[in-house]
DNA sequence: TAAGCGAATGATAATCATTCTCATTATACT
DNA sequence: AGTATAATGAGAATGATTATCATTCGCTTA
């Protein structure tokens, strides 16, 4: 058999992924960060035809399926990546840069959670927002 | 010496909030759920005139500070409340619906980290998303 | 107190990610 | 193949936020 580079969903009732909602998901397991859906349509629009509105609504299907998360930016864009991935950041409020933190700090957290509420939780968003030591300095 | 309503600030070398800053900053210690910024912008101009930029402006300006936080919500839209007020949700992807989560599961969390990075850390955020339990059942 | 000046304000236009509409096309099933 | 259903795409609409820019405010100084 030959290898097979994209990566099925195996869910007991869902119908299967559509080909472009394949091609969306595919895409996101090549990348390391999250990317926001107007990016992640440039990149798809580069080796085949599909439309933006396809792309949204792709994002908000795996979603809902627990395959992907997204959180939003401070300017109000999206950011998906898959459900797996488990990357939390420090934000500077003045500057806007993120400084990535690891581990998850509430991975735990969520296990213990989870069977304590009526509630099947996908994933989690984690974020500190303050100012970065450069910017500590330059509000005097 | 008569009761003054308004919450100043003691910060060392920030400048006074304008009249339209502290404004708002009164107006979210009345509140005990974050409101979006149109919201506050409509309880502010029952009682006084200001402009919606200013409203924008002055969330910046007091976010800047320290003094308040703010989260995005689902729809781009972002909810503004006191950084001293510490709630979080379970989100439904589906229906939106939240659901408060207390207390604070990283409060001592951020206490522990702050020591070791180099960030001044003013608040975090954390939200957990998933289906309630109407919708799991609903997608069948 | 009057003039000067930089910051703050407000009305409005512009921006831009996202959602909606609806005609067309692909897919599943008989 | 023929029909029902879901997916798709182009472009318009939406709506929160941001940018403009002329005016006003607050404060210092002569
Ligand atoms: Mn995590
Ligand atoms: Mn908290
Ligand atoms: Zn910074
Ligand atoms: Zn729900």
């Amino acid at each position: 058999m030959k290898s097979d580079s994209s990566f099925k969903e195996s869910a007991a009732h869902s119908p299967r992924l559509t080909r472009h909602q394949q091609a969306v998901l595919d895409l996101l397991h090549q990348q390391t960060d999250a990317l926001p859906a107007q990016e992640l349509y440039s990149l798809l629009r580069q080796r085949q035809a599909i439309g933006l509105a396809t792309v949204y609504r792709a994002l908000e299907t795996l979603k809902l399926r627990g395959l992907i998360k997204s959180r939003m930016g401070a300017n109000g864009e999206a950011f998906y990546s898959l459900v797996v991935s488990d990357q939390h950041y420090l934000t500077c409020l003045q500057c806007g840069q993120s400084f990535p933190l690891d581990p998850c700090p509430v991975q735990e957290l969520e296990t213990h959670l989870q069977p304590s509420v009526p509630f099947k939780i996908y994933y989690h968003t984690l974020e500190f927002f303050g100012l970065c030591e450069p910017c500590v300095q330059s509000i005097d």
